[in-house]
Order: structure tokens, then C-alpha cells, then sequence
DNA sequence: AAAATAGTGTCTGTCAGACAGTATTCT
DNA sequence: AGAATACTGTCTGACAGACACTATTTT
């Protein structure tokens, strides 16, 4: 094997490499539900001589910041919470990229975390820079536009990882606030999965799953009320025995 | 919002970074199926003052390289072939894991990916080091086995991933030499999940699946000889409809 | 012929999908 | 009353699980 010949990495006694080390950042792929389409939040990388991809759309991230920082969730709940002000959401690890040509500065690996919050929740921060955070919406904006680093390559994967457990899981409970309807919530399931549901199949799905608890009747605007639910478990979504159908 | 007021990680002109930076490593969750069991490989960890957990038994891995992996994946299958002499293979990310206390010398992240091989293909290395690595089986030894670093939590989250994914996937197939039959892959899928399946359902399903594609029929030592398949495309595993069942 | 393993056929319960019907509100 | 939306009931086809059966090999 060849492999013995490859330079080891060394390490002396106090904790410093003598040999260099990657980047490490972590990204979010921010979803909610706007105006009946599903988004994703992107941010304007800034200009400046020294930053890579001045003024191109991104994930939001950045460097873990090791004085803050204590793991790599608590990272991605803190750049979340910086850019949308939401503290508490669904955030579930999409996967790492790394390697030697991803970003100019040098090797790096980034951590990507994808997060779902009710868009009622938002509240884009104010002041200078709100101009450079924006809502993209999936189906129109993202696949022509080009994004920073490797991002629309971790964006595609985001979007079709989220598509394929919402035919499995109860996910899209998390993309609306609580108290929901069920009408409401097989409306963000049709969103998200760009087709529509039967209405009785859907509500027996989701009954049978046990993972909602009624709460109170939704007096909406018109008509008649629907009743209310909120999850039973908000820590975890839950797994349907089969697909979708379709 | 008091992010505003966090140290900024800042970055002058030519790619050396003025913070910190966290390690980064690559670790590989083995599985093999040897001796009717679910095994997977671990290596001790050296002795030595600088060592961290020196004589502890932990998942292979180490440091990424910089000069020599290109990509994560890459570093994942280095580590992999070092071990045990097996180049290609079923690999997929499991995660990340990161932060402050996970390694003694320091912040440290670390990108999982765990491995699927077939016993046959396996080649330990020889020499010196050759006691300092071992297969371990999954249910035996792994509970009552406490690993170095977080490897033990990292270690349950791959064989819960594992026995998940066989319920619905094709995942399996990767563990047992081509050509193989039927029966043999379902005792593949028996053994991992721990409990026996329907031998006609087991054939409908995958066949119905249409991963398989005959090969020759192979001649056992006794009895009716089966029929010999290959997968399809060795790429990905196929995912099914359902659940198994129970 | 017997044993052992490979493979098939048949029945049945479960459940998703389709769709028609009922219920409750507002105007 | 009629419109709109919430919710339920019924039928049907697809299919997994159970299990009995047939097929092909070795000894």
C-alpha cells in the first residue's frame, strides 16, 4: 500500500499543528413558506479586494468562531438567529463539503445545516445592511441564479433532500406556526411538493401518525372553523410508514 | 440583536487567517458483515505523552491533509484504503460533528462517512500495526466498548442510520460479494436488522425494485443452485416505497 | 428416497387514492 | 338560500405478510 509513504501529520506536545489546517465555516439553508411558495434565504457577499465573490448571493455562514462558538449546531443557531432574529426552529444537518478549490482563500470545509421556520416568525434584521438579505423563491429564482462558492451545488442538494422527506415525513409542520389547521398544513405539504393531495388520505395520514394534539378551533376569516393542532414533540419530526403516493 | 457585538473573524489579503482555526478530521464507520454479524473496524489508538485516549480503540481516521486530499470524500477513501486494502466501495456521509471539548488539543470538527464493503474484499494490513486494528461485532462488543473522543455517540448514530436505511433502501447489497443471490442478500438484510423476513414478500420486493440484473447461476457446495445477480448501478442504493414491515 | 435449499402461488388484511357525501360557518 | 370551507364515509386496487406448495440439486 502506498499510503505509508504519504506525509503524517505531526503534532508536538501543546495543542498548536505544525501543519496547516482548512477552514471551517458553517452555512444554513434557511426555508419558510412565503406567499405560498416555498424560499430560501440568501445573503450579498460583501466588496472588498480581500472577499471572494464580492457581491454574489449566498448561503449565510461563515468561519466558526472558536471564542463562541462551543459546537458546530450552536454556530449555525447563532448565524441563524442573526439573520432572520428566529431563535427556536427545526434545524437538521445536511452534510459537509470540503476540499482544496471550493473557496480561493484556501481549503476549507464547511458545515450545512438546514433550518425551517414559519415565515410569521421572521424578522430580518433592520439598519444598513437589510438590502443584502434576502427571500429567494425556489422554484423561480434559484436555478438561474449562480451563487457564491459552491452554494447552489449545497442549495440543490438542500431542496431535493427536503422534498424527498416530505413524502415520508411530517417536516412541513415546522414551516407553519402553531396552532395549524390541517388544511393549512396539507397546503405547505402541496407547496413544497409542487403537486396536489388528496384531502381525506392526507387527514388520515396525519391523524394516524399521532404526532399532533389538538389545541384550539382556528375561527378564520370565513366559513367554518377548522380545528387547531400543535406538535406533540417539537424536537423531532416524525416518520411516516410509506411515501406519498404518486 | 447582540450578535453585532461578537469578535469578527477577519481576514487579510493572502489567505492566512489572523483566528484560530478548528482541526479538521475525517473518520470512517467500517461496516462489514463477517461470521453471520454486523461488524464493523476499529483501530487503537497509539500510545504516547502527546496522545490523546493513547491505547483507546476508536474509528479510523485522522487528520485531513491538505497537500494530499483533494476533497473530503477523498481523504474518506485514502483512510478507508489504508486500512483495509478496499478502494472502491459503497461510502456516505453520516455528518459532522464539532466543537470545543470533543479533543483534548483543541476545537476540533470532524466529517463522518461511513463505508459499506464486503468481508471478502478485505485485505488488513499486514505488519507491525496488524493487533491494532480488529473487526468488532456491532451488538457484542460496540455497547460495552467506550471509544475515544465522541466516537462511541458517533458510532450509534451510524448503525442507527444503517439499520434505518435497510428498512427502505437496497443498502445491503453493498455488503455481500457479486454475484450473490437472493437468499444470501436476505440473510444480509436478517442479519443486519436482527430479526428474519419473509423469504416470497423479500424476492417480490426486490425484484419489484429493479436494482438486480441475473448473472450466472452459482453453483454452491450442495442443493439447488441459485440464481446469481449484480446490481444494476453500483453507484446508489435504491430506495423503496415502504417500510419493511414490523 | 430423503434432505436441503431455491423458488412460486394463493389468500388475506391493511391502507392509500379517488371521490362523493355531510357539517358548519359566513354573507 | 347559497357559497365556501371543514370534515367523513365508502369503495377499490395495490401490495406486504403469512404460509403452503413446487422445483432442483446433492447424498
Amino acid at each position: 500500500m502506498s499510503a505509508r509513504k504519504l506525509p503524517v501529520n505531526k503534532f508536538p506536545k501543546q495543542g498548536r499543528a505544525t501543519f496547516r489546517l482548512p477552514f471551517t465555516t458553517v452555512d444554513v439553508v434557511i426555508f419558510s413558506v412565503l406567499e405560498d411558495a416555498l424560499c430560501i434565504l440568501l445573503v450579498r457577499r460583501p466588496s472588498g479586494d480581500a472577499e471572494p465573490y464580492p457581491g454574489k448571493w449566498a448561503l449565510p455562514g461563515g468561519f466558526v468562531n472558536v471564542d463562541v462558538d462551543i459546537t458546530l449546531e450552536a454556530c449555525a443557531t447563532r448565524k441563524l438567529a442573526e439573520k432572520t432574529g428566529v431563535s427556536t426552529s427545526y434545524l437538521e444537518q445536511l452534510g459537509s463539503w470540503g476540499g482544496a478549490d471550493r473557496d480561493p482563500r484556501g481549503w476549507s470545509a464547511t458545515h450545512v445545516y438546514f433550518a425551517l421556520i414559519p415565515a410569521e416568525h421572521i424578522q430580518l434584521e433592520r439598519g444598513a445592511n437589510a438590502a443584502d438579505v434576502s427571500w429567494f423563491d425556489v422554484d423561480k429564482f434559484v436555478n438561474e441564479t449562480d451563487l457564491a462558492f459552491d452554494h447552489s451545488s449545497i442549495l440543490a442538494t438542500a431542496v431535493e433532500r427536503l422534498r424527498s422527506k416530505v413524502e415520508y415525513t411530517s417536516l412541513p409542520a415546522f414551516l407553519v406556526p402553531e396552532p395549524f389547521s390541517l388544511p393549512q398544513l396539507q397546503r405547505v405539504y402541496e407547496i413544497v411538493l409542487g403537486r396536489s393531495i388528496d384531502k381525506s388520505g392526507f387527514r388520515t395520514r396525519m391523524l394516524a401518525a399521532d404526532f399532533l394534539v389538538e389545541d384550539v378551533y382556528l375561527d378564520g376569516t370565513s366559513n367554518r372553523p377548522a380545528m387547531g393542532y400543535r406538535l406533540r414533540d417539537r424536537s423531532m419530526p416524525v416518520l411516516f410508514p410509506r411515501n406519498l403516493g404518486r
